[in-house]
DNA sequence: CCGTTATTTCAGACATTACTGAAATCTGGG
DNA sequence: CCCAGATTTCAGTAATGTCTGAAATAACGG
C-alpha cells in the first residue's frame, strides 16, 4: 500500500473497524479511502493503492454500494466506472442508520412479532413472551424516533444534537405546559407527525 | 437443543444475529436465553439448553459479562455461578450504547485527533484532513449528545422517543422564542448543562 | 490439608469468511 | 460484428474465527 503517510493511517485504522463492523477489512479500507479522498477513483487505482487483487476490489465496491455508501461515476471519454463516496456526512448517517435498521433490526421485529400470535403452553413461556413484548416495544419506540430523526434537514439535526441534555429542559417545559392546559395531555408532543 | 419452540425460534434468532453483530453465534444464543428466563441459570444448565459444550458455555458467559449484558449472582447453598440478564430494557440499550461507544467510537475519535495534528504535505492531504475533521466533528456531536441522553431516566427518555418528529416543533418554538428575545442567541437551547 | 465439585484455560479440530488468479462476461467504438 | 478494455464471477486457497475435550486451576466443606 502505498499513500500519504496521513492517508494511510486512516485507511488501515477503517480496516481493522470494519472488522467490529459487518464488513470486511478490505470494504473498510476502500470506503475510508474513497471518504477522504478529492476526486472519483476507479477499481485499478483503488486496487494499486489498497495493494489488493482487483477482484477483491470489484466485490468490495459491489458491497459498498449495496450499502449506498459509494456511487458510481463515469468520466467523459472515459469507460471505466469511478466511484465516489456522497459528500455530505449527515446523510451519509442516515443511510448507515437506514441500511443498518434494514438488516438487524426489521427482521428482529418480524421475528417478535410472529411470536407474539403464539400463545404461550406454560409459565415459562408466558414470561418469556412478556420479556419479548418489552423488547418489541421498545424497539418500536426506537426506530419510530430515528424515522422521524431521519427526515429532519441537516440544521435541524445539528441544532437537536447540539442541544444535548438540553432536551431535558425542553421536556420539562412542555410538561409544565400540558399541566397548565388542564391536564388534558395537549402538549407539543404527541403523535400527529407532519 | 431442547426448548419450548417459543424460546427456541427467539433464541435461534439470536444466534444468527449475533453474526452480523460483534459477537459469536453462542454468545448471541446465551444472551436471548438468559433475556427470556425467568430466574438465573447455571452454566451447566445453559450448556444443556444450548447443546454446546461446557467450555464454550463458559467463556460466552466472559464475554457477556465482558459487555456487562449479564451478572453472576449466587444462590444461598449453591455453590455454582448463576447468571443473568439485566431486567430493565431501558438500561441494556444504555449498556449497549456505551459499550459499543467504547469499543467502536472512542479509538476511531482518539484516531482523528492524532491525525489532525499533522500538517498536510500537499493538496491531497489536506483535502483528506479537511474531511477527517468533518468526520471528527460530526462524532463528537453525536457521541455528546448520546452522553447527555445516556444520563435521562426511563421515564424523560420513553417521553422524548415518543415525541419523534415532534422534537422539530418543538425547535421551531425554541427559534421563535430566540428570536423574539432579540436575536441574542438566548433560547432554551445551547450548553449550561444540568 | 484433602477430596470434591465448579470453572477456566488452551491447543488443536472444525467451520466460516476473505482473498486471489484465471476465465467468462460485458460494453462501446470502429 | 469484432476487438480491446473493463468488469464480474467463481473455484480454490489462505486466513480468521469458533468450538471442543482434556488438563489445569480455583473454591469450598469437612
Amino acid at each position: 500500500m502505498v499513500l500519504p503517510p496521513l492517508i494511510q493511517t486512516f485507511v488501515l485504522h477503517f480496516g481493522e473497524m470494519g472488522g467490529r463492523w459487518g464488513v470486511s477489512r478490505t470494504v473498510g479500507q476502500i470506503y475510508a479511502l474513497l471518504f477522504v479522498s478529492d476526486r472519483g477513483l476507479n477499481a485499478d487505482e483503488i486496487t494499486e493503492a489498497l495493494g489488493i487483487s482487483r477482484s477483491n476490489t470489484s466485490m468490495g465496491l459491489k458491497e459498498l454500494e449495496a450499502w449506498r455508501l459509494v456511487r458510481k461515476r463515469h468520466l467523459p471519454g472515459d469507460r471505466r466506472d469511478y466511484f465516489e463516496a456522497p459528500e455530505d456526512v449527515w446523510q451519509i448517517i442516515r443511510t448507515l442508520a437506514d441500511e443498518r435498521r434494514r438488516r438487524e433490526i426489521d427482521p428482529t421485529l418480524s421475528m417478535l412479532r410472529d411470536i407474539m400470535m403464539e400463545t404461550p403452553q406454560n409459565p415459562e413461556e408466558q414470561h418469556a413472551q412478556a420479556r419479548m413484548a418489552q423488547m418489541h416495544e421498545l424497539i418500536e419506540l426506537l426506530t419510530g424516533w430515528a424515522d422521524d430523526v431521519q427526515r429532519l434537514d441537516n440544521d435541524s439535526l445539528r441544532q437537536l444534537l447540539a442541544m444535548g441534555a438540553g432536551v431535558s429542559r425542553l421536556l420539562d417545559m412542555k410538561n409544565k405546559i400540558t399541566v397548565f392546559a388542564g391536564g388534558k395531555r395537549r402538549g407539543v408532543s404527541e403523535g400527529e407527525a407532519s
